[in-house]
DNA sequence: TATGAATGAGCATTCATTCAT
DNA sequence: CATGAATGAATGCTCATTCAT
């Protein structure tokens, strides 16, 4: 008769997810889908085992959930970036500066793509990322022809340009994994790929 | 009941061996140290999975095994490479070309040092994992300081440098593997970064 | 907060409590005390499952009491049954018609006693499922004498007379459960046991 | 080189699927399939419970096997019964006799079909399960139809007739199981059914 | 050596039960 | 009284590892 009002149940369930969103993030990030166990992102999250459970009815839908998460971080970013003014290159330096950023804080955050390789995952996940990465890759490789376009970015095939790129923000991510300590390097050496 | 010459023995065991560690690469290169089964493992090099006890007594060893016949290659590699004849420069591009070329037959071979991070591993895999990082970081350093003191590379800090196009390259690994078809930036983008 | 009169908690208390047996009866009957959740039988009675707990502390005194129900409905019927007028015959009759007819619309009735069987049970549950069964049993052959000391029913032992009347109905019932849409032996079939 | 030869690991495997089959028609048959563990099965073959799953990839598929092999024995049991000489009636009573026997030392021979109803099962198990008491149901039918024509049997219809004579047969495994030491009734008390 | 049956520790998942509101 | 979030013991299932042959 008198239990918890409907909102109050409602905004308990949105914090606890996002909580356990942000500590899947981290521990399928660090340890990759097998690896991790869902006691260990349980207890990153400050909650029981079976608690997960409430929120997602298996690993794989956590994980899915955790890319997709991640997937709108991106998006966020990308909305940002398109809002900024000045040139089509100063908008690329601007996304590369939040995503060197990024990996300062949080690594995790560009490896969901990394942990599962062909055939590690089931198919759903398969394109849960594969979808992830094509959203960025595409996000960015319209940046460049606009650079392209512009005269701001050497005239090479975007879609190598892109890689290059997107591999070695990927690269910097495993590098601050491993050695979280080791300076990455300035955002011009960076971009460096993008120049003639 | 099976008799066979002494050296015979000896010739197959090689075999044996030589086909479990290229087995052993390309699975724990594509799933990671916790989903690669070692029934996967033995399935790939032809032989049943208990006869992998016979020549490494646990997973870690065989993937311990695993990174050190990377690493050997690896030094084979730089041997090769300062035996080139011509500038420091010179010796880069062949370097950074023969490690591109690699990606595409295999791109497992770079990817060891990827899968197993901080709390992902045992002690002991870390540190072979560590030193195999440690040794690759180095030698790409010590070439772009020759670089740098021959007037042939930008004059950032090297280690820096090194990171940078350390993290290309294992990027570039990475979306090897998940897009097999996708076309690999060509050489002088992926050097460009040590250009001024 | 809520204020009502104490009757009217009373009644609502009341009438949960029903609904809450009613639909333990057809999901313990279906599934079996294992495979029954309580969420399951919540869900059928229309509560939180947390409500269940309000009226009984365990899943398993929730079979006990739906039993004990269904004990109390064997016997209003026996006692209806005795104050039927005519012979024995005619009230055995009676009695076996009324339980055809309550296996059309509610077959898990009588399946009470078939679902939990020696080892799956606590030894509680098994004394009250066993009691059952043994009232039904002593109800039965109680009559069945009766029948023979008027002649109308065959000579053999009533024990096994017994056993072989209760077996065929609980035999259709689960027949009932299995196929619904089957239809039912009529009742001069299911009394020729009794028949020399 | 010279392990243990195929036949021999054939023979092994036989032996053992076998010795499983039967613990698991007996844990199964007591305890139904939510209750009846994978270790309470794997302990009566005397196995551990990893093992099972190299013969059973799960706990339904064990099921599943169970159940065939029931079926299996029925087959075996009305082919004899079709080799009896003899008039259709007589072939009856040999029929209900052998299954009576086989209560007395196996009462979980004849439950499987009892232990899983609509909701509690997958569709897969109730498909396999429908399967096996169609069949019974179907071959006991000719028969009594045999007896029919033969006018041994009395003349309802054949389908009531049917049913009324397995169920009670099924109710006596039930009985059997919770009470094993109660006298089963005679085997022309059972047959009564059929007689006009 | 080589095989695959066998074991059991470990992890995903379920669900009875508790409890704050 | 009523709700559903929260807990953790129990159980299905996996897979590294052992071992008889």
């Amino acid at each position: 008769m008198c239990p918890r009002s409907a909102e109050q149940f409602e905004q308990i369930k949105d914090e606890r997810r996002r909580a356990l969103l942000r500590a899947a993030r981290v521990v399928f990030g660090r340890k990759g889908f097998a690896a991790a166990k869902i006691a260990d992102i349980a207890a990153q999250a400050g909650m029981s085992h079976g608690l997960v459970y409430h929120y997602y009815p298996e690993k794989e839908s956590l994980f899915a959930a955790t890319v997709e998460a991640s997937e709108e971080g991106w998006d966020v970013l990308v909305a940002l970036t398109r809002a900024q003014p000045g040139t089509p290159w100063e908008r690329l330096v601007y996304l590369c500066g939040q995503m060197i950023a990024g990996l300062r804080e949080e690594p995790e955050h560009l490896l969901m793509t990394v942990h599962v390789h062909a055939e590690g995952a089931s198919p759903g996940l398969r394109d849960v990322l594969r979808r992830f990465r094509q959203r960025v890759l595409g996000d960015v490789e319209a940046m460049i022809r606009e650079g392209q376009r512009a005269g701001e970015i050497t005239q090479g095939p975007p879609a190598e340009l892109t890689r290059a790129l997107v591999a070695m923000v990927q690269g910097l991510a495993i590098n601050r994994l491993v050695e979280p300590d080791a300076a990455l390097p300035p955002l011009d050496v960076v971009l460096r790929i993008l120049r003639s």
